[in-house]
DNA sequence: TAAAAGTCTTAAACTAGTTCATTTTTTTTC
DNA sequence: GAAAAAAAATGAACTAGTTTAAGACTTTTA
């Protein structure tokens, strides 16, 4: 089997079991997509028709405000799922870019592959209950940390969560995902630094 | 059949068909909880053994930061789901406090029956995906208004996307949700209503 | 490999939101 | 239905985070 697909069936064999012909059925609805570096992988406006497993790089899924001011909702990198599932459920034009911040490779799933997979292997309907749950479980935390923590204290914590994504993105990203400006992020940083 | 029960299979029944025989075992799986105004559902410290849905009423899921300041994470009112989704499911104790703000009555399945349910029904992994696909995409949104939208413009966005719910809570609890002190609310309220 | 473009740092003036203190209004309780 | 308790309003002094501007450093591109 292909590196890339050996990759996504131990994602999905995380919470479900498959048999040989199931995984078989499972590959044959994905396709292999590349975006390199400061390409766009979707753009605000479309109507988003997949999602995406990311087998190698790093990606970064942000909206634009009336200023042009980024806000950065995830970065994304081997191993995650991303998209925008909001677009991709109800069909309804996307509010997000997701622009490649290294060199990419994803396995996409079409909406119309997503619909037939559960037909077809009804299995998934559990595997995506569990991938769901869990996102939820985060977005829940995260949407109360953004209210009730400090900058520094967010900045803290994404130290903590995501040690290795903090070294691939650049500090003004970062500033865009904490929800501040890259000058105060730089201020943080050199103060968290000196502690 | 009780109108409760009516009422909790309408919901389900949004996402899946079931049968009659589906529809008295999943009842069956339910129990009736009352509270009065201002009694805790579940309090921080405590694992969650269960998963609300309200037939009537009005609660609001908080955390206490260390300066015991609540941060209010949802307001659940008739047809919601509320609990702890972390707790319930990773069996760590919870951070979160569930009160009723008006005399409620819920239904709760327990994390047995829920276990039990997916085996029994399979079904149920279906209507938990489309559940847990949709809160996600609102929690996606919300995390992000969180970081990127100032307090006045998160108080329109509340005020329009849940009308009837503003009028069931104090000023001071939606303070609490939308993550500012409650002097702050009153200066915004004022402001937005001389507009 | 030089020039251009983008990123990071620092600092001063500013604004959104907090804190604390007091008064008024509304709700709860006996 | 009076007294007590909680919620809401207002204002002054404060702090976290923004804005603008300018210079230093790093990466990209021709």
């Amino acid at each position: 089997m292909e590196y890339s697909h050996k990759l996504i069936i131990d994602n999905v064999s995380r919470f479900i079991d498959l048999t040989e012909l199931e995984k078989q059925k499972y590959i044959s609805l994905l396709t292999t997509v590349r975006v390199k570096k400061k390409e766009f992988l979707m753009q605000a406006g479309e109507i988003t028709k997949y999602e995406y497993f990311i087998i190698k790089g790093c990606l970064k899924v942000y909206t634009l405000d009336e200023d042009g001011t980024p806000h950065i909702s995830m970065f994304a990198v081997e191993d995650y799922w991303t998209g925008d599932l909001a677009s991709f459920i109800t069909k309804e034009p996307s509010r997000y870019f997701i622009k490649a911040t290294e060199d990419s490779e994803l396995l996409s799933i079409s909406r119309v592959n997503y619909d037939l997979l559960f037909q077809e292997i009804p299995k998934f309907e559990r595997f995506y209950r569990i991938l769901y749950q869990r996102s939820l479980i985060s977005y829940i935390r995260r949407s109360n940390h953004g209210i009730s923590l400090t900058a520094e204290e967010r900045y803290i914590e994404f130290k903590k969560k995501y040690p290795k994504i903090i070294n691939r993105i650049s500090q003004k990203d970062l500033a865009g995902y904490i929800g501040i400006t890259p000058e105060f992020m730089s201020k943080i940083i050199s103060k968290v630094n000196r502690m």
